[in-house]
DNA sequence: CGAGCACTTGAAAGATTTCAAGTCCAGTGG
DNA sequence: CCACTGGACTTGAAATCTTTCAAGTGCTCG
């Protein structure tokens, strides 16, 4: 995949303006401490299956998915894949990265993100407070979701991981619309997130479909009996 | 597990003397910005088996391991449990929670910890930014660790596990007496670590054993040949 | 309209788990 | 000091869940 596909499609003149001083920063406290980044980024575009950062690439930049879905993907040498999470319109992307990225990101759909330079957040950080204590709230975050992936891998069955994860993306959508999920991803993508097969799957949700626990469609699932999957999660075991 | 049995071996006097202004938090620029936190510290010893902190509990509290093991535990309504990982001396814990633990940490061995008040951890971040950066990084790497477990727990085979973690906990170890590992963790410890029962982490000890690869004592295993432990990890399948 | 890819579904194979006995120690009490 | 008990650890055999292998089906795109 070729990251110089990515292309800048629009750029905002903030700071070119007069430049705001580190007294602004300091006093500054928007809603919301990330609102301090909003004039140093840059939209985006990047294409289906295009890559937006390679795995072990230097961290250069932060972003937020403004639209589509992105997937964080890591490759083992004989090509078993592990991806870690799936980003959605107003997920974060790279804040909490070192100097290198843990995982390769990956438009799934096309996708428009807003780009930050991270010498500019880690800069802002150092001289604004509430900004650095919403970096190091947003890393705990991404950490307390890998914690709960670690039980699905580690202790849940092909069953629960399945259901954990359709009412964890039921959970993320604020849409108004009841239980209808946006699944751009591919089945080998949710088997390479859940650790599972395509195959299994597969049978999984024909299973759910012919429960008419689940309504799927190319590109959604709808939710028809959310107790039935909350139920699967949580199967006790024995 | 009663964390009332927890006993305050020492606590430093650092806080009782004069209170060192804002003035001197910024202008610190110690070694390493957590050592700021030491005149804070107290001195705690906790018993095997014994819980440090619950699972969902409030962050009242970090810790820094300065003797013996602490596993940080998940545990499923039916029993079915997630070790995310293990701590060994010098190892920080409690610096990336949020409100709450995502874990219980419970002592695998008698453990000696000195402990941090969260309050003063996040008060003494907001006015050093070294600090605010450490702790930041800090929740960074414990993602990373994170999500290489991800892979270990959802792409790797036993085997690999097994291989992977021996690895891992020889890298931890400065210790310079070469590939000789204390493992004071119990074979259902290191089984609900890695997504595996205890047979099997028995019998594929068992065969490392019989070809030599490692020496197993109580409490102990070395390695004796990292090479073939290395292939293990990463057997190409196919 | 055909090719290719994503998705399904069935059947066989296999890795790991489950069930079942032991064995080996460490600590206890006589 | 030594037998005893319980828990941790081993090992074997059967069972099972998931994967692997195979063979379609059905879209979508050219």
């Amino acid at each position: 995949m070729d990251s110089a596909t990515i292309q800048t499609v629009e750029r905002l003149s903030g700071n070119t303006g007069k430049r705001p001083t580190v007294q602004t920063f300091m006093q500054a406290s928007p809603r919301d401490a990330l609102d301090l980044l909003e004039q140093f980024g840059a939209t985006v575009s990047v294409q289906r299956d295009q890559e937006i950062h390679g795995q072990g690439e230097e961290a250069n930049s932060c972003y937020r998915i403004l639209r589509g879905c992105v997937r964080m993907v890591k490759l083992m040498e004989d090509g078993r894949r592990q991806i870690g999470e799936f980003l959605m319109p107003g997920d974060l992307l790279g804040f909490d990265a070192l100097e290198t990225h843990d995982f390769a990101a990956e438009a799934v759909s096309d996708v428009v993100l807003r780009r930050y330079p991270r010498r500019m957040v880690d800069a802002l950080a150092e001289r604004n407070a509430h900004l650095a204590r919403r970096l190091r709230d947003l890393t705990s975050i991404s950490l307390r979701t890998a914690h709960a992936r670690l039980v699905l891998l580690g202790r849940k069955t092909a069953s629960e991981r399945i259901a954990t994860f359709l009412l964890e993306m039921a959970e993320r959508l604020p849409q108004a619309r009841a239980g209808v999920l946006d699944m751009p991803m591919s089945r080998t993508d949710m088997a390479d997130h859940l650790g599972l097969t395509i195959e299994t799957v597969c049978r999984i949700l024909a299973l759910l479909r012919r429960e008419a626990t689940v309504a799927i469609e190319r590109g959604t699932i709808e939710i028809r009996d959310h107790a039935s999957l909350q139920q699967m999660a949580s199967e006790q075991r024995h």
